[in-house]
DNA sequence: ATGCAAAATTTCAATGCATGAAATTCGTTT
DNA sequence: AAACGAATTTCATGCATTGAAATTTTGCAT
């Protein structure tokens, strides 16, 4: 499992990622072409497509695992836990994971965020992973109260909580304010979604 | 305003849009070409494009006039209503209009629902349409309740609610039940992101 | 009615993403 | 080192999208 063809598939892989997110950031996403980012990675402009399926998922290469991570949380909820603290501590637990402390990762993870931002076509890839994901995560949750939370339920739950957070967060750095903002922002959007609406 | 030049223009947007919806029907989204679309409505490739933006566009023709329709709603609470009402009569509004009498259009209604549902890129658009909609109607819901609601309590608040519909539906229709299933969900829902997570 | 100017459409050409199939190179296995 | 399979490259093609120039259509003034 680990010949020289997998790491070599790895470098591959690791070497298309970064030019992409290099190439993009440069010259703009619309204005780099595959041709360019699989030159850039050495290898011909069709084996870019053995890797990711188009040139938008070349940003979202790490999606899976995000998602893998977020379902083992909810399956697994502390005995007396209700879905509300679960929810609400995966939001808290999400938050604080996000700030490791890596420089050179948070700056890719900058850079990649603010091109999801500016680029239309990358913002409706990343609503779209969030959608499925997102239930994937609501099957998980009513999976793990079973008798207690239907489908539905855990649907509205999830839909609720990621829908409070994402438009608040997105809502403080489209204002331009910093990451710290939006952290707080987070927080209290996920206080509305398990409280309630404001009255 | 009224003159042969605009009537002309407005058939020729009816005539894509009809031919569209029917192809991609018969055959197929990914199946259809816009030289089919085109041809079917008596017009150049070209012009499909003076009137769409792309050929996911040609089937979200209504959504800016529904999005006016729903800031419209929003920023005109009654006197004494609070966000929360607002948003719920909100949501009660929408499912009631829903299902409007009309025969032919609550079938084609249905036909692009199914589309959008199943073609990948269809559902990206759906939901990148739908989050801009939401980051206006966050910003409504906050002028419409001046020093009440700042924009991170009313991106949460309509993120909320809309996130808990948004997952509760598609949950039903997934499991492929009927319309009335699916608007109890969105109701159930509704009363999730109202009254906070089942605890 | 006629002709002019603006608007809309068509034609033409080019680019880039994406994909299938055949040919080739490279790593692994024996 | 020969054979096998995996990965890559090469080649060919289809389709969406866009710009620019040429042409047609429409509204309007004379």
């Amino acid at each position: 499992m680990v010949g020289l063809r997998e790491r070599k598939k790895q470098r591959t892989r690791r070497a298309l990622i970064e030019a992409a997110l290099r190439l993009f950031s440069e010259k703009g996403y619309e204005e780099t072409t595959l041709a360019e980012i699989a030159a850039a990675a050495e290898v011909s402009t069709r084996t870019f497509f053995s890797y990711f399926a188009g040139k938008e998922d070349v940003l979202f290469y790490d999606s899976e695992q995000q998602i893998e991570r977020a379902l083992a949380y909810l399956a697994a909820p502390a005995p007396g836990q209700t879905p509300a603290d679960l929810l609400r501590d995966f939001i808290e637990d999400t938050l604080s994971t996000s700030d490791d402390g890596r420089e050179s990762w948070s700056e890719q993870s900058t850079l990649r965020l603010e091109l999801i931002m500016r680029e239309p076509p990358l913002q409706a890839r990343a609503l779209h992973l969030l959608f499925d994901s997102q239930l994937r995560l609501a099957a998980a949750l009513s999976a793990a109260f079973p008798g207690r939370l239907d489908r539905v339920e855990a649907a509205a739950a999830v839909g609720s909580l990621i829908g409070a957070v994402k438009l608040a967060v997105m809502t403080t750095l489209i204002d331009g304010l910093p990451v710290e903002q939006a952290r707080d922002a987070a927080r209290r959007a996920a206080d509305v979604a398990v409280h309630g609406l404001p009255r």
